[in-house]
DNA sequence: ATTAAATGTTAGGTTATCTGACATGAACTT
DNA sequence: AAGTTCATGTCAGATAACCTAACATTTAAT
């Protein structure tokens, strides 16, 4: 089994997800609303997260109290999904590309917090 | 945050480790009644397992699959707990002593599982 | 044929989570 | 100042998930 597919497994309730992250339920369900984060589903209707799960909702936290409002972190999040440039057929316009690495110098040059491409979880497990 | 700290953190409810262990609710509780784990509760009473649990479970399982019943395992646990050997004052009497050099000697032979030593859910984690 | 060990099953009670609605505080806009 | 919007708090009612305790079943050993 992956690395990749064991960090993806929804193992967790949202009552350990709160405690990991210090948000609240309302938070949560909130950036689920708003599509930031896709925790999966028990047949009864729960909401089990991943430690990937777990990640993004810390790096949600993280730009939010740098200021970023839900649409700004939804662009983000987008821009990074997006695969990397290809000859091809670029998938970036211009201005997405001078935005992203707008917010890569932003974000690398902060404190000592990780960089975008670094989930924050590192702290709980392995 | 050290590596066994965080594998002992209770993050999962005992539905996800059933699912893990491929254990029924009831073998799970079963082995709780005979002190061969010992799951944190929530305020309200909820087991939550930690990866340690998830590895014991797995461990019971397995002596059990060997014909092992629930005393043998708890003297098996009980013996593996023990602190390594002081010349000052020997923790372990003679039989125990030999009764664990004996049980390490056919565990170490069988076939592609994992030694006592070590936990069987690295498969899961990590 | 009994007994004991491990597990299944059921019942009744409690906790944790769900959705949806309304409330609030802070930051903007007009 | 009054009104918006965004992010979050809070509450109510529903139900899924979990709890304990008791009794039932299966298997193996005596």
């Amino acid at each position: 089994m992956s690395q990749q597919l064991r960090r993806s497994m929804p193992l967790l309730p949202i009552s350990i997800v709160m405690q990991l992250t210090e948000l609240s339920a309302r938070q949560i369900r909130y950036y689920e609303d708003h599509e930031l984060i896709h925790p999966a589903r028990t047949d009864g209707n729960r909401r089990m997260f991943s430690l990937i799960d777990v990640d993004t909702l810390l790096e949600i936290k993280d730009l939010l109290e740098q200021g970023i409002n839900i649409a700004g972190i939804k662009k983000v999040f987008d821009i990074k999904n997006q695969p990397i440039l290809s000859i091809e057929k670029p998938q970036m316009t211009d201005s997405e590309l001078r935005q992203l690495l707008r917010l890569e110098m932003q974000q690398s040059g902060r404190f000592q917090k990780a960089s975008l491409r670094q989930g924050d979880l590192s702290r709980f497990y392995h």
